[in-house]
DNA sequence: AGAATCGACTGAACAGTGTTCAGGATAGGA
DNA sequence: TCCTATCCTGAACACTGTTCAGTCGATTCT
């Protein structure tokens, strides 16, 4: 009847899509597994290791990208499966986000981010920079996205006209702006201009 | 002797600089003025409520730019006034991105933002989505910057060679990427590539 | 088989957290 | 003088993450 660390995790996933990150708590993980909070000490070492593994279980299924042809649809595929992956939980974002922000976990979305530029025109030295800043602005806009989303839901004024549909769209405006700020780089790189 | 919300605001702001937001909390700002840690509910609805304000507080100083010429000078000029407001106080990019998350103050930043983009050749319908990428760059970056930067200073590796120089750059590398995709609206907009 | 070891776990405790609430004091205006 | 509004005290509530000595059961070694 001993658990693993994989149930710590599974069992902190369930509460936090349930109740929330406010409260998710280590007393509550210990209580849904029956257990002593002083017993999760065994299987990880902290509550922000324990919520960096959370939120890499969180992204596990969001970065097997099909081979998308060029590398500019490709990083469009990435950021929203990114995006799709923190919203498929309560409170996804803020816990990604804080976890990535001290350096936790969830390297996967960076490393996702810069391999969808290979093959690309822009150098290798300003990949980097083009998935920073990308990963920074779709953790950014989903943050926001989701707080709002979850403001509405919890009783705020009914809004009623603004669906998700606009928040998507939002998303992917200001997503192809920073791509497109990518693509002048790739062509100042290759001394083309793609124009359109 | 009584005090005002404004001097709580203060004596937070202070021992945000001096020991960090973990350990900012409601009894060590009510110690910090002689007070019982009740006594700052009179003045203030709640905690999240203080750090909005000393938020606010933080970034007062940083929206008086100088009227640049173009739409794009001034762009960057807000978002490294806004960077450095950040940069100047422990914790600053990650007290105000929790309270722009959240929006429980720090309209400021998005609102310059806006209005840097007057007179551009940007649509009224995209300066929105222009600005909040913009804030979203500065605000993950700078936060990765700061958290990185309190890490090396806590006694990680010596690192060394990599200064304060390199982190500026970064910043301003990235800033000039999403400046670019606004570029690229702006062209469309005004129907005339400005090419390089 | 008996002994030793190791992992998971208990139960209690420590030092803190945000917040609430009844009541006391002190000032200004009627 | 009374009244009232404001600022504040002191105690308490219901939590939080984390540590630590000791216990139980199973596995391994002799």
């Amino acid at each position: 009847m001993s658990h693993s660390r994989d149930d710590l995790v599974a069992a902190a996933l369930r509460l936090l899509d349930d109740h929330g990150l406010a409260d998710l708590s280590m007393r509550r993980v210990a209580g849904e597994l029956g257990l002593q909070p002083s017993a999760l000490y065994h299987h990880v070492s902290n509550k922000q290791q324990l919520l960096g593994l959370v939120s890499d279980a969180l992204l596990e299924r969001a970065f097997h990208p099909g081979p998308a042809t060029t590398w500019d649809t490709r990083l469009v595929a990435v950021a929203a499966a990114l995006r799709d992956a923190l919203l498929a939980f309560r409170d996804g974002a803020e816990l990604v986000a804080s976890t990535i922000a001290f350096g936790l976990g969830g390297r996967a979305p960076y490393d996702a981010l810069v391999s969808a530029l290979d093959g690309s025109d822009v150098s290798a030295g300003q990949r980097p920079t083009a998935a920073r800043t990308v990963l920074h602005y779709v953790l950014g806009q989903t943050l926001q996205e989701q707080t709002r989303l979850q403001a509405d839901s919890l009783g705020a004024l009914p809004t009623g006209v603004s669906g998700p549909a606009v928040e998507e769209s939002d998303f992917l405006d200001g997503l192809a702006m920073v791509v497109d700020g990518v693509r002048v780089r790739a062509a100042a790189g290759s001394r083309v201009d793609e124009g359109a």
